[in-house]
DNA sequence: CCGAATCCTATCCGATACTG
DNA sequence: CAGTATCGGATAGGATTCGG
């Protein structure tokens, strides 16, 4: 049985919410709509461009990404019909509001990633992760 | 700290941390880490509260995120030999400090989920993101 | 220029069984 | 109680090719 939950403080813990966190997490978690949405932030572009300043990308998840993103209503797709096809993609209220969220882990990733790595270094070292060795018996 | 940022700015994109972002997301986009991390919020748990407290989660799964989160100095692991076996895992404060991140994300995935669903739902009937009907010449 | 469609591979993740 | 080990299905995502 549970004993230790909501300890102290305002209940931080989200009893049905997570369906919704997952959600999300699906979206942003996946390799690219981070980089795509940060991207358009600076105003719209159109595809090519997009596929010029994210250096990675294959169409393929170019153009799923961007589904994905359209669909959800967090950018808009508009297409020009000209001799010359253009396509531009820009964000929407729901993408800005999005990407404020997002820039908070970014800045958050960028903070700490010495921490993260200095950590991960030592793991290794001591073999924390990956051997059974790792008893670390405490003072008691 | 970084600031690292600016809504409305000319350079909005990450030139050479985006890959510090994607070991982040790598991170907390896998299915159970935040549910992992936001469980912890409240104290320390041990191995099997922690797998009672997370529904859907397996030993599997549960172990891996364990270490992951260990190794990157995330959570602490200590484990008590005595004679029924007693492991206990507690956020470190680097592990705190992204809880907040993660919890701003929460906050926005369910002040916005609504709006997500119902733009999907729309999207779906127009058939954005699934036939190529979606030509919406624009008034130009 | 902007995708769609197909193929193929690596990885994720759940279920199950076993150990100390 | 707290894991480890192995199998197998499902999926992400890259490369490539074709269409409008």
């Amino acid at each position: 049985m549970v004993t230790a939950r909501r300890i102290s403080g305002p209940c931080q813990s989200w009893p049905e919410d997570s369906a919704f966190i997952r959600e999300v997490l699906d979206r942003i978690g996946d390799k690219w709509t981070v980089l795509v949405i940060s991207t358009l932030s600076t105003g719209s572009l159109r595809y090519s461009d997009l596929q010029a300043s994210i250096p990675g990308i294959s169409q393929r998840m170019l153009t799923q990404t961007l589904k994905h993103l359209e669909r959800d209503g967090l950018i808009t797709r508009t297409a020009y019909a000209e001799v010359p096809p253009r396509v531009e993609y820009d964000l929407t209220d729901l993408g800005r509001s999005l990407l404020n969220a997002v820039t908070a882990m970014a800045a958050w990733a960028v903070a700490h990633h010495g921490e993260v790595a200095s950590n991960r270094a030592s793991s290794e070292a001591t073999g924390v992760g990956r051997a059974k060795t790792s008893v670390t018996t405490p003072a008691r």
